[in-house]
DNA sequence: TCATCATTTAGACGGTTATCGAATTATCAA
DNA sequence: TTGATAATTCGATAACCGTCTAAATGATGA
């Protein structure tokens, strides 16, 4: 049996507006296939968006704890929060 | 090995933004809890929504793919997809 | 046929959101 | 310190979305 990460009301209906825009969607897909962190000019790179569109997405994948962003130094640290997706993928398996 | 239902590009816009909305999530729960089919006033008791609105939500569901709808006489017979549902959640693993 | 009930459509309104450019903060390197 | 680079915040705008009421459609039964 898998441990489960409980979810709150309110975190699982950021969760899903996180995902309903395709450019969030999109970068989440990015920030997964990496390993490593992630920068926003990483991102910029695969997203016609300008840098303050960016940061307003990564805003709300952050408040939705699908992601983290660690300051370091000059660039963000983005790092997918594989846990966070996995319970909201629980959560609708429960539909 | 599950097979596996495949998505379009739009039909997973659809879903994700179908699911984003706690109403419509509340509805699909509703729909999926029970073997046979709901009708909207069946929903209606639920949600405090005008018939409209609930009428609006389930369009958005349909159009996703998420349930069926099949006018049954005076009735809505309204169907969970549970093999569209499953393909939304394999897509979300892949991140 | 007529009244009634279940659902859908049409049209409108208010709130939310995705987007941008410009200004700001923070860090690094010369 | 100064300039350049990375990211965020601010303020504005346009499009989208959830909701409603009112009206229309469709089906049942008296």
């Amino acid at each position: 049996m898998p441990k489960r990460k409980a979810l709150t009301e309110s975190q699982i209906r950021r969760i899903a507006k996180a995902l309903a825009d395709p450019r969030r969607h999109d970068i989440l897909k990015k920030v997964g296939a990496r390993t490593h962190g992630v920068a926003c000019a990483d991102l910029r790179e695969c997203q016609p968006v300008s840098a303050a569109t960016l940061s307003h997405h990564l805003k709300d994948l952050e408040a939705a704890g699908l992601i983290t962003i660690v300051r370091r130094g000059k660039f963000a640290d983005i790092i997918l929060q594989r846990d966070v997706l996995e319970a909201y993928l629980n959560h609708l398996r429960a539909i």
